[in-house]
DNA sequence: TATTGTTATACTCTATAACTATA
DNA sequence: TATAGTTATAGAGTATAACAATA
């Protein structure tokens, strides 16, 4: 009757899955989500509207086409998000006068503050300590999956 | 005109960005699930259902809170999976004697028979090559993710 | 009382296609 | 004709809670 949560893992014949890259990528990305819900417990703040936002931090006036392309997020879902920022008052829709398709997106005040006060925690929580890893494994890590994630092949 | 869409990645500032794990854990997860579709075309082969599959084989009466545990797969999504397999005709439900309250999980011989012909190309898939990574550092990446998915904290 | 699995609900993200308005 | 963004629909996966049967 001890701890037989712990014998699971260890009872059970795991074959050559854990050679299995996108098993392991799906493992690990779990792990880290758990930790930074776990760690930015009572915030609203979701990882992907986080990472918009800093985006259009770092890039004001960006296109919602380039944001979705930078992260892969689909049009569809780019569509409904950023209408859930602009409901919130944490982003601004501007028309371009080079092309009236398109939308420019911004910060509010809102939007700047909000970012401002949660872009530590959630680059705090992303770190060698949290993940369990040496400064050196956790950039290699990093160079590895940057690799995965933005070379062609 | 020329070639604006490889234009935005690199007049986009990405800051921090491609510091975050947990973001580049999802952008490399993005690109590999990409490749599997890729060479997957025609197959109605899922990840989640191989893996689950292989799993069983590989622990034979294996219950079904165990999969859930080690693969990380929530009771409801566990239930609704297993569902789909034995209605497929390739997993097969027993409740164990020792507790009745549980379900052991194996493959039919069709399950089998899937499981034969799909591994192959499902490992193969998950390549250094397809990866567009050196041996060395397709290892390194796997030894890294395995610590981060695995290792207690 | 706690645990195994089920059911039901809701939400996020993805996939697809049809649509508009511009270019 | 092609592109930027929208809308609608469907599905996978997740989160949660309430539930029945069993331990």
């Amino acid at each position: 009757m001890a701890a037989p949560e712990q014998q699971a893992n260890d009872t059970i014949n795991m074959g050559e899955l854990p050679g299995i890259l996108g098993l392991m990528l799906r493992l690990a990305q779990v792990r880290t989500f758990n930790q930074f819900f776990r760690d930015f417990d009572g915030s609203d703040a979701r990882p992907s509207e986080m990472t918009v936002m800093w985006l259009i931090e770092l890039n004001p006036g960006i296109r919602m086409g380039e944001v979705g392309r930078v992260l892969s997020i689909k049009p569809a879902h780019m569509t409904k998000m950023v209408q859930r920022l602009v409901t919130a008052g944490l982003v601004s829709r501007a028309v371009p006068s080079d092309d009236r398709r398109a939308y420019c997106l911004s910060l509010t005040d809102a939007g700047q503050k909000h970012v401002e006060e949660n872009r530590d925690a959630y680059h705090r929580v992303q770190t060698a300590q949290s993940a369990g890893l040496s400064e050196d494994e956790f950039n290699t890590l990093l160079a590895l999956l940057r690799k995965l994630a933005f070379d062609k092949v």
